[in-house]
RNA sequence: GUGGGCGUAGCUCAGUUGGUUAGAGCGCCAGGUUGUGGUCCUGGAGGCCGCGGGUUCGACCCCCGUCGCUCACCCCA
């Protein structure tokens, strides 16, 4: 499709969302912003391309991500960029340029980029909400961001969420399991899957979140992370439980629970939807990233967050429900059809639209049953009718489009009072 | 990166063992007498049958290549 006759598309993996399915993406978003407002978050909006160095030192260069699935390339100064593949190392190599005040709380909504090839649930581009905060490790944090996730969830209405929590320890606890789970491993890496035979002494963590029977069955007579945690992860851990508990959200202690990111130290979780199958029902994930601002050049700063998938909510929704998700309730009030050519058209949605009225007229001096169409479809609740005779009387036609019934569902007003007039249908 | 399935009107799809003017439904547009949508009726516009090459008297149909879509593996949102 490169010759100079073809018509254009969007590129592998990337989709366009037009409406009406775009009203899904607001009534996500705008749900997410009143959330991150109410738990005391701002808005915080970064390029989407940053010095790869913020992403390899971020993620960590050995994930997969950073390996093979990174947009990587050089501007014009030679200068090396990668184009987003995540949320969370943006908002923190923010914060160490700007060291605002702590604690810190941003949340963000932002396209991300992986180079993969596209499946169900998987595309070049897809688009994440998200939320961050830096300067405290009270695990009070930790359960507040959970639970804004866990809040929001219910809030969309989705049902079939599961939330699986798990603690990485710190540096040194961690690496004191990791060299336990490498010797239980190298007993008989024989009894490992085909794939781990081989890999398990790259990263002996991956071999935990492998989802073949005979891995499970290795790891399972083995170490598990939990259990090796220095006193303080562990109080810190208890905290977090506890706290969750205490508001009523369900958390699923998970061991195997391994993240794709390096960064990830202690409390690390992750939301799954059972109602989607296999391999990509994680529709959220985060954790605490207490290494990770000092990684990008700052000063030692505790930090958690989550990110969520929008197109994974919305597929996990699909799957529950027949109904599109409509919490904003964007119809038109008002549809003007006007049969003098079209100039009162013209004054009159200005002067609704003014008064804070959706309104919408057709175009092209078409037919007024052309128009009347037109006003059907548009799912507005009134037409405003303007023909010859009320041109000559100064008066408008007020149609209910949702009557049936042609005596009832029409009444008079004049221009002057046509707003009020409006403005009174609207509250009732 | 590896493998499977699929590319025919805006959308969902038919298209007989290759045979000449490529179809349906929905959508869109216009009508169904004097200013009224949602139902119904009639008519209309709209396709280099993804693209390129090959076989053939003849290709939407068969072969090869290519591009794209889709599903799966790895991994993730």
């Amino acid at each position: 499709m490169s010759d100079t006759t073809s018509s254009f598309q969007a590129p592998i993996g990337t989709h366009d969302v037009l409406g009406p399915e775009s009203g899904q993406w607001e009534s996500l978003i705008a749900t997410f912003a009143d959330f991150a407002y109410r738990y005391g978050f701002s808005l915080a909006i970064t390029p989407m391309f940053e010095d790869v160095g913020v992403f390899n030192r971020g993620i960590g260069e050995h994930s997969e991500v950073a390996k093979k699935e990174m947009y990587v390339f050089a501007d014009r100064g030679e200068r090396v960029y990668a184009l987003r593949p995540e949320g969370t190392a943006s908002i923190v190599r923010a914060f160490v340029q700007h060291q605002p005040a702590t604690p810190w709380k941003a949340w963000y909504v932002t396209p991300a980029f992986r180079y993969e090839r596209p499946q169900a649930g998987r595309y070049r581009q897809h688009h994440q909400l998200g939320v961050e905060a830096l300067g405290t490790e009270d695990p009070a944090i930790d359960v507040e961001v959970i639970t804004l996730a866990w809040r929001f969830f219910e809030a969309i209405g989705l049902r079939s969420i599961r939330l699986l929590i798990n603690s990485m320890g710190h540096d040194e606890c961690r690496a004191a399991y990791v060299s336990i789970l490498r010797h239980h491993l190298a007993t008989d890496p024989s009894l490992l899957c085909d794939e781990h035979q081989k890999a398990w002494s790259h990263n002996p963590l991956r071999v935990l979140d492998c989802k073949k029977a005979p891995c499970i069955d290795v790891t399972s007579r083995g170490p598990m992370l939990p259990d090796h945690l220095c006193d303080e992860c562990r109080e810190h851990f208890a905290a977090v439980l506890a706290g969750l508990t205490s508001l009523g959200v369900e958390a699923e202690l998970n061991p195997r629970l391994v993240r794709g990111f390096d960064y990830y130290t202690r409390t690390t979780f992750e939301f799954v939807a059972d109602a989607l199958d296999g391999a990509q029902n994680a529709i959220g994930g985060g954790g605490r990233y207490d290494k990770l601002a000092e990684q990008l050049g700052g000063k030692p700063t505790g930090g958690i967050g989550f990110g969520t998938g929008i197109e994974r909510l919305l597929l996990t929704r699909a799957a529950e429900s027949d109904q599109p998700l409509d919490l904003l309730n964007r119809t038109l009030d008002v549809f003007v059809v006007d049969t003098t050519g079209g100039d009162v058209a013209t004054v009159l949605v200005d002067e609704l639209r003014s008064a804070g009225v959706a309104c919408d007229r057709a175009y092209d001096q078409r037919s007024m049953k052309s128009q009347m169409k037109v006003a059907d479809k548009s799912g507005a609740r009134w037409a405003l009718l303007v023909g010859p005779q009320e041109l000559l009387a100064g008066e408008v036609t007020i149609r209910d489009l949702r009557s049936d019934n042609f005596e009832q569902a029409q009444q008079k007003a004049s221009r002057d009072d046509l707003v009020a007039a409006i403005a009174n249908l609207l509250t009732k």
